[in-house]
DNA sequence: CGGCATGTTTCGCC
DNA sequence: AGGCGAAACATGCC
């Protein structure tokens, strides 16, 4: 889905719901229950939460889990937060809403084409590790917790059950500024190196929210497919595939 | 037309 | 049991 970044602009849009009572939902069943997210009819929003990837409404009735997909997109009351998703689609057609909620004077909808976006009532968010705004403490312990595993830093980093909310984007982000090479087993990392590891994460992610999402960094789509070198040293960028996701990164300066 | 894409889940194998 | 890698999922875009 969109990353922790992307859900959290969504989640702020989200917060116009606060306080209204909802009148319809309208789901994809590919997406979501029906007759599951019906019970939400006649109830009032309380909340507009965030964890990890997911955007939480708690209402009176429950709580909506959303989960965005790859390229699922929030509007509210026909504004959207982002106007366009990087590798989402690039008009805004309503074939393509999965989801409608309304209430008297408001109208919530995700417009998602390739139907990989979730919702459900009362979402088990108990495996989801750390949230991506935690402390730079926060996300060293959760660190110290997996710092046996062999898998490519890469892949801890994006283990919703370590750091919920980043993404594919946000982790090539943070091997490149901390200069790893995004290959190297978790595990090599002594206590150090894992510390460092976790201030770089906070640093990173509190510095693309700031610059505006995911696709804001030095490893952003702008030059994944065209082929770019490294700013700091000039070398040709690699393009290669770790823990199943396209990754970019630097072979001079990310060892 | 072929291949690729900010993700998660499932399955087989250690 | 838990962790790891590969494949599957659905569909628009370049």
């Amino acid at each position: 889905m969109p990353e922790g970044l992307e859900a959290e602009i969504y989640r702020e849009a989200a917060v116009a719901f606060v306080g209204s009572q909802l009148t319809a939902v309208e789901v994809d069943s590919a997406c979501g229950d029906p007759a599951e997210l019906s019970m939400l009819i006649g109830a009032t929003v309380l909340a507009a939460r965030r964890q990890g990837k997911q955007v939480l409404l708690d209402t009176t009735n429950g709580v909506l889990g959303l989960h965005f997909g790859m390229t699922g997109r929030l509007i509210v009351d026909g504004q959207a937060p982002i106007d366009r998703l990087e590798y989402g689609a690039r008009r805004d057609d309503p074939r393509w809403d999965r989801l409608i909620v309304r209430a008297s004077h408001r109208t919530m909808r995700v417009n998602d084409p390739r139907r990989w976006s979730r919702y459900v009532i009362d979402p088990d968010t108990s495996k989801l590790g750390v949230d991506l705004f935690a402390s730079t403490r926060d996300i060293r312990a959760a660190f110290h917790v997996v710092a046996h595993r062999s898998a490519p830093i890469k892949a801890v980093l994006l283990d919703q059950s370590v750091i919920a909310g980043i993404g594919n984007l946000i982790a090539d982000e943070v091997c490149f500024v901390a200069g790893h090479d995004p290959r190297r087993p978790f595990s090599s990392l002594d206590r150090d190196e894992r510390a460092a590891l976790a201030a770089v994460t906070a640093k990173v992610v509190r510095r693309l929210r700031r610059l505006g999402g995911s696709h804001t960094g030095a490893t952003g789509p702008a030059i994944r497919s065209v082929g770019a070198s490294c700013p700091l040293d000039g070398t040709p960028f690699v393009r290669g595939d770790v823990a199943g996701r396209t990754t970019l990164w630097c072979p001079v300066h990310q060892r």
